[in-house]
DNA sequence: TGTACATCAGTGAACGCGCGTTCACTGATGTAC
DNA sequence: TGTACATCAGTGAACGCGCGTTCACTGATGTAC
């Protein structure tokens, strides 16, 4: 077998697992210009992961197979996200600027992700827009355990919860578009952004605050 | 010449017009099902307006010109819809809800042109996506003006009014994509969402009640 | 441990097809007199 | 009003190219004995 680029160490099975993450990855990289995942091309995906277009088929049928993993790999994220916050401990004062500090990083350390996700999510076809929503849901569900487990909003019964959740990371993935968007050495208008989007937040939580249960 | 589909009556600029109305139609009828734009053909798009691949350069340079000519007439589409709701001249109570009906049966009226803008607002091209957000900043800004018309929130400044638009349509926007992923007949789920939508609105305009200018 | 064989990730040639773009054209509409 | 000419939206043939998919293959890794 040729040298792949991608080393040839580790068994058969780990290097499957390489050429496949390749593939993932490379689409990615090709939809950060602009494009979107249903204009991606199975022989340019191949090529930009450095493999020969049909060794595509060991690893996928389809394009669609491809996309919904990048789905998963997505929803992946969004859960690693919530465990870096929670372990952050953040203080009482100042919590939300310093969770969206939190997430501005994040949201760049992973610009690939959030970018597929944020433009998937209703740009997609059915089956992608509907296995981003699914994941979307689930994030928002555990986002609402972890208010839950702060002790904050006590007094809200689970549907509103959700439904101040839902609010919440519909704001935190328009926020996620705008920081991506951001031209670099932007620093005036990425605080800009982050105050914009801190008050954004706080509004929500306020209308939270004065909520009464229905 | 040989008759077109889309009729022969008028005069030449009038024809032209129509054959550049069909292509943009055609763009945006592709697109629903669950294409996006960047993947469509210039090919595939005259084929489905029914005219010649080569008569597309009499309309248009290229795709991205008429990716923005897409753009420019969602913008016309969200400004009649605040022409009309004001003409609607909805009742001071249960405002919420009868403007959410309201916003339902619009985006329902013009789902392709809600398609597009929500999906190509953070999927498409940096030069389509940029154009977007201009238009949404623009029907931000004269919901801005429409609730200070209506005497609502006077006690707040611009920056903050902005602030809480800007959620509001952000909100209607994520709603907009609901409404139209709903399988029809589902009359159980579109209250739902309903309910949902007008839920999420009285919560930010709640918190905005109690909004205090920095 | 050594050998013989099976597995299978990745290869490379080949295919038919639709793509974007060029070009010279046609003939109805528009304009000048 | 009638005629001669210009304009130009839409046509259709042709081009070279990259596409997705098929197929038989190679040869390193894995397994059975």
């Amino acid at each position: 077998m040729r040298r792949t680029r991608h080393g040839d160490s580790g068994s058969r099975v780990e290097r499957k697992q390489r050429t496949r993450a390749a593939l993932l990855d490379a689409a990615l990289r090709l939809m950060a210009q602009g494009r979107s995942f249903t204009s991606l091309g199975l022989r340019e995906i191949t090529r930009e992961a450095g493999v020969v277009p049909t060794s595509f088929y060991r690893h996928f049928t389809d394009l669609d197979e491809l996309g919904l993993a990048l789905v998963e790999e997505g929803g992946l994220t969004l859960r690693r996200l919530l465990r870096e916050a929670r372990r952050a401990d953040l203080p009482a004062k100042d919590m939300i600027r310093r969770s969206v500090e939190t997430y501005r990083d994040y949201v760049d350390g992973h610009r690939l992700q959030f970018l597929f996700i944020a433009g998937e999510r209703s740009g997609g076809s059915l089956a992608i827009r509907a296995a981003i929503r699914s994941e979307i849901d689930h994030f928002t569900h555990e986002i609402a355990q972890d208010l839950r487990g702060l002790g904050l909003f006590a007094d809200l019964s689970s549907d509103s919860l959700r439904l101040i959740c839902s609010l919440v990371v519909t704001t935190m993935l328009t926020a996620a578009v705008d920081f991506l968007d951001l031209p670099p050495e932007q620093a005036r208008r990425e605080s800009e952004l982050i105050d914009n989007f801190v008050q954004q937040i706080r509004l929500i939580f306020l209308g939270a605050a004065h909520w009464r249960d229905a």
